[in-house]
DNA sequence: TGTCATGAAGTGTATATACACGTTGTGAGG
DNA sequence: CCTCACAACGTGTATATACACTTCATGACA
């Protein structure tokens, strides 16, 4: 391993060339930006927007199974959870057997997606520009770096 | 715009295949996860490893300009730095003239690049695996699809 | 010289994220 | 029936992120 006998300076270019966290969380956080500025005017950020999708997607599901999906902490999707319930866009099961309480949408949460979807369309298009070729290859692949966590 | 017409499910749909930030952020979060976990023995998230790389790279700098590198809020960037100053990694440059406090690598946050480096290696090349080919032009994607900000 | 626009940086507040740890129903085995 | 491991969920704490607003030093210009 002479990997030990790199300089400070061999290891900056090098995980500054080539970092691949580096980039993905740049890349996060612009693309955050640009759907939570589009998203706005609903009230909704684009975590909160996406969540009310999946969870509209996967009908009545349990926290710890949407957070696989995600790739979530289940704890951190427990706390996002909390504006979209306070705001009457999601629901609890409580009726429901054991320890579980299931999430889905209310009437109102399809409201509000119907509402926001133009504003997604505006940020997707945008997005989808910078892509030129190979869009679905990267779309798959912002996915393959995931690792092996489950899709919808 | 016939979109306009298209039913809650017609949108759940469309949303849940293509959003390009349900993608972006699941994978963020994904890698996050293992680089950090990579990272814990030396004390330091992929974040702040990161940004000790991008500052030893760039020589004093300024927070605005480190900022647009990164596609980071600047308030963001600000507030990331104080757990590294307060570790002594990094240190402001009071001394300059104006307004600006440029930040710059100190010995010590050289000897915690060395230190975790090995850390960082791991991490990544487990991520590297995971993208069989196309590796460079995935990479380079993930920097494509945050817009037109500034590169190294 | 005095004013003031401009640019650089910090604060208040809210969401987002994760780990360590605690809580609580179920159901299996004794 | 009792106990107890397990699975599902929440809390405490810390970092990460961003927007709106504020502070402050400089330099241009009347």
């Amino acid at each position: 391993m002479y990997l030990h006998l790199m300089d400070t300076e061999q290891i900056i270019e090098d995980v500054g060339d080539r970092c691949l966290a580096l980039r993905a969380l740049s890349t996060a956080r612009a693309i955050t930006r640009r759907y939570d500025a589009a998203l706005r005017p609903s009230g909704l950020t684009i975590t909160q927007f996406t969540l009310l999708i999946s969870i509209a997607r996967l009908k009545p599901v349990a926290i710890s199974a949407l957070a696989d999906v995600l790739s979530m902490e289940r704890t951190s999707l427990s706390r996002n959870l909390k504006p979209l319930e306070a705001a009457g866009l999601v629901e609890r099961m409580t009726e429901t057997s054991g320890r579980a309480k299931p999430i889905r949408i209310t009437d109102a949460g399809r409201k509000k997606l119907e509402e926001a979807y133009p504003m997604w369309i505006k940020a997707q298009q945008a997005t989808e520009e910078k892509l030129t070729d190979s869009a679905q290859s990267v779309s798959d692949t912002l996915y393959t770096l995931r690792g092996e966590g489950p899709r919808y």
